[in-house]
DNA sequence: AAACACATATCGTGATACGATATATTTATG
DNA sequence: CATAAATATATCGTATCACGATATGTGTTT
């Protein structure tokens, strides 16, 4: 019942995850090179980046940043430590609330950021319809297999 | 000329790309916490993928493997031995090449990938149009700033 | 057959994310 | 208002994993 021959449904599903998850480590690639060739780590840049990217005036503590991250509150701490004794970021007591360390970006940060972010513009100008596509086609055949499987 | 006041098109794209990648992060750590609950490692997963999603008669080679998945190829041996070690895959030399290994996946590692499709499939088919969505707006922003900031 | 190229394998190292735990501050409760 | 509970960050030891450098085995070229 689940093996019918050999498959032909559950493979298609399998090729188009495939492509779409080749897809996405090409672009975790690319972004994860020009940082290091920046001077920072991968993460460093992602930390900068949803430092700059919060809501206006919203303070960026230690754990919006690790849930913008997706990591523990402790890997955030030591992800702050190493960014602010490189002179990326400042983390200031919060005076309203002592307890919290608020993160912001600085001068250097900032410039390197911006380039950053200019270079994925252009990169995701010729990687985005790549990506869609394979998103749109996972979502397809999603759809087919989810009818047919019953789950 | 770079900051005029408080650069709001620079911050426009700034916050789409935090956006995009905070989606991002969310698939791949729902991705990697069905892996991991599933008993593989989130690599493990991926190299059963690219395995299963190759073309079909193409012999997946430890190079192979290591492209798809963005490894050096020493990393992807070890991941390889990692695997095969746990009963997820078999390596054979190949006859015609004896150089190459060939990676073919169990049946312990296509069941455990299957229900792993599946489950992606189910999640995609919920995430894929917020993923979607700020893929096109970075690139509609990603136009803008490359337009304005002459590159 | 020798030299070279190619594919995989081995080994030592370093970076980083984590769990467990500690400290500081704020808020709730009697 | 004092003490307990909750919240936010910090510290420390550990494990994993990807890597560079190097080695081995196989194929190709001359």
């Amino acid at each position: 019942m689940t093996h019918p021959h050999r498959e032909p449904n559950s493979n298609l599903l399998l090729k188009t995850l495939a492509e779409f998850r080749y897809e996405l480590r090409r672009f975790m690639h690319f972004s994860e090179s020009i940082a290091l060739d920046a001077g920072l780590q991968p993460q460093q840049h992602q930390l900068l980046l949803q430092i700059a990217g919060a809501r206006d005036g919203a303070p960026v503590t230690i754990a919006y940043a690790a849930e913008r991250l997706g990591l523990k509150h402790n890997s955030t701490v030591e992800l702050v430590d190493r960014s602010e004794r490189e002179g990326l970021l400042t983390r200031t007591a919060d005076p309203s609330d002592k307890r919290r360390a608020i993160l912001e970006m600085s001068n250097k940060g900032r410039s390197l950021l911006d380039r950053l972010a200019s270079d994925h513009a252009d990169e995701l100008k010729d990687r985005a319809p790549r990506l869609i596509e394979a998103l749109e086609h996972v979502r397809s055949h999603a759809a087919i297999d989810a009818g047919a499987e019953a789950r």
